[in-house]
This record gives C-alpha cells, sequence and structure tokens, in this order.
DNA sequence: CCAAACATTGACCATTGGTCATAAAATGAA
DNA sequence: TTCATTTTATGACCAATGGTCAATGTTTGG
C-alpha cells in the first residue's frame, strides 16, 4: 500500500491529465493552455510543472499512452494473417484505426511537425513508439518478402502517404477516402510479395 | 512615376521582406520574430503592421512569390510532354524541384500545418495557388487518361507522399530518397495510363 | 511532538503578436 | 512660400502564455 502523499501525487497526475485529454481534443495541441488544464482540474498554474516539466512532454505522455492502445490489439491481430498481403491490411488496418477518430491524428500531427523544432522531441518521436518506424514495418512483414530494404521503403510510404493524407484532411481537402489510401499501398506493396 | 512617398513605401515593404525571407529561412516560422524581422530591416516593429496585417499574411506573400517562379518553369516543360506517363515525370519533376532546396519545403510544412487552424489561412491555401491542387493535376494529365476521377486521386496521394516525405525529413529519417518517390508515383500512376 | 519531505499556490518573469497615440516627413492647393 | 492634410514611421503599451520560484499548507516517520 502507498503513503497517503503518493496516492494524492497519483491522483493529482491523472485528474490533471484527463483535463489535459479534454482541453488538448477541444482546441488542439497549440490552443490549448496550460492554465486552462489545471483551472479544469482544479489545481494552480505552477502545480502542474511538478509532474511534467513542459507542455511537449505532457502530450508525449498523452500520445504514448493512446498508441500503446493500438499497439496491442495489433499485434493480435497480426498472428492470425497468413501470407503478405494480408499481413499488410492488417498493418493497414491499424494505420486507419488511429487515423478513423477525427480529432486527434490532427492533433498528433500538429504536434508531430511543430514539436519536431525542438531536439529533444525530435528524439522522442523517433523511438519508434509514436510512429510505426520503417524497421519495425520491415521485421513484421519480412517472412513473406525477402527484400528486406524494399520492406524498409514501402514502410516510409505508407506512413508518409497516412501523414499526408492526414494533412489533406487538416487543410479540408476531401479528394481522398481511407479506401483510396488501401488500394494504393496495396499498389505499392504487391510487387513485394509476388515477385 | 511615383511620388517620393509611394516609392519609399515600396522600398520598405521589399526590405522588410527581404529581412523576413533572411529571418524564417534561418529560424522557420513559429521562431521567426516580427522584431527580428523589422529590426534587421532597420524599422520599427509598428511599422510592419503598415504593410501586412499578421505574421501569416507576411508568410503566405512569401511562399506565393517562392511558389510563381516553380510554376512558370513547369509550364513551359509540360508543353514538351509527349504522353501521360512523361507528362506525370515533368510534374514530379516540379514537385522534386520545389522540394529540393533544403530549408523552405519544411518551413512551408511547418506553417502548412500550424496555419490550417485558422480558417482565414486554410481559406488562402486552398486556393490552389500554394498546393498542387488535384483539379490542377487532373487538368494537365486529362490528355492521357480517360480517368478523370482516377487522375484527381492520382493527384491527392502523389501530394500526400511528397508532403508525407516532408515530414520524415523534418523529424530526421532518411529512409527514403526522391528517386523511391517518383518510383512509387509511377508505380501508382501506371494503371491509369496504360489500362 | 516536531523536523524533514512533499504537495500546492499564485505572484512574477520573459517573450511575442499585435495596437495605438504621437511625431516626422511629404504633398498639394492657395 | 505657407500650412493644413495625408502618408510614413516610432516605440510605449497590451494581452496572452509557457515557465519559475519563494512561500504556505500538509503528511510522514522518528
Amino acid at each position: 500500500m502507498q503513503t497517503k502523499q503518493q496516492m494524492k501525487s497519483k491522483q493529482t497526475e491523472e485528474e490533471l491529465m484527463a483535463a489535459a485529454v479534454q482541453v488538448f481534443g477541444e482546441k488542439g495541441y497549440a490552443a490549448a493552455t496550460i492554465a486552462e488544464i489545471t483551472e479544469r482540474a482544479g489545481y494552480a498554474k505552477g502545480n502542474f510543472y511538478r509532474y511534467w516539466k513542459s507542455k511537449d512532454a505532457l502530450f508525449l505522455d498523452i500520445m504514448q499512452a493512446r498508441l500503446h492502445q493500438h499497439r496491442e490489439e495489433r499485434k493480435a491481430r497480426l498472428d492470425a494473417a497468413q501470407d503478405g498481403e494480408s499481413a499488410l491490411e492488417v498493418l493497414v488496418d491499424f494505420l486507419e484505426a488511429m487515423i478513423g477518430d477525427d480529432e486527434w491524428p490532427k492533433i498528433f500531427l500538429e504536434f508531430t511537425v511543430q514539436g519536431s523544432g525542438d531536439p529533444e522531441v525530435r528524439d522522442r518521436l523517433n523511438t519508434g513508439i509514436y510512429r510505426l518506424s520503417s524497421d519495425l514495418f520491415a521485421e513484421i512483414l519480412s517472412p513473406y518478402a525477402t527484400d528486406y530494404e524494399g520492406l524498409r521503403k514501402l514502410g516510409a510510404l505508407v506512413t508518409a502517404l497516412f501523414e499526408g493524407y492526414l494533412i489533406q484532411r487538416r487543410i479540408g481537402s476531401n479528394v481522398l477516402s481511407l479506401r483510396d489510401l488501401r488500394r494504393a499501398i496495396l499498389t505499392l506493396g504487391r510487387p513485394l510479395f509476388n515477385p
């Protein structure tokens, strides 16, 4: 059992994080303010910095938590895949699920682009926890294809397509649908699995 | 001939813009400050707002000027294209040239993503002056293919790939090269031109 | 019971985009 | 030339915001 202090700390952190998820979700990354987050959770602004060293750090934590959930599902479904194309479809399912929610992917994108100005944030984003890295992608699909470098590039192309798609959604363009994306990805991947 | 005042105004605007190009180029969009721009041009901060109504407006002007140049070249070369695939290659050349410079595309991306929060900026970005719109893309390639809607989607996919590629460069990933991008785009486009 | 450790507060700071009253310079009609 | 009007430029000022810190309350464990 923990001490009263430890419990209170934990609770405060959770309350702050819950408020942050709300505020970020409503206003996006840049427009969300620490003052509003703490106020909504019922604390003073200064208290925030006992739990996170910056707004960036908090957002990375939230991102991590949200992505963790998706990764678990992905793992389970991948075990059921039979061949390269179906495994690729599972990966695309995973990316689509991440993107399916309407607001958060845009906010992730906003943060990714603006945060990458800071070397510290850039490093953490590159950890592979936050993005479907090319290496992980190639690793997952390698049982089904021989061209490992080709798989890495395919992974990068897939990520590029999804993130480019997000930019278009952010700007308000509706030309592409998720179905179009999927078709394009399969077109790009097919040569690797049926040489 | 203009009056002395008009000439001075024009000169001031040019000096401010030149300073802005410098500062944005060195620091990116967010980190560039109006104070540094005016200071470098030798004026007081307040004077800036006689020429642009906001930092956003100035950046859009700069973006427009830089893109105009590329568009002219593109137009000239497109007249020489013979078939669909070579016309697509010209378009890719154009996008590659835009992206070839090292810093500015990243800065454009930074602005595009963060500025798209503001409806006014979003509208201007969608004018088609700032992006290779799907409609323009389809227009240009329509002599070589019958599936007009397919061309529009191809245009959107190409844009998505390039902008996704920019995100990766911004984050520091080097998996994709421009050659990879080109190959992927041709793979996606081929079915439209050789049905 | 009390000193040390921890949790919380809110005034304060620096930065920055943007505003505005004021001043300096140019203009053009009398 | 004169001088009221218009244009150009100034810099103090404002509000918003991320972040800091000394001070205050609260818990802990000896």
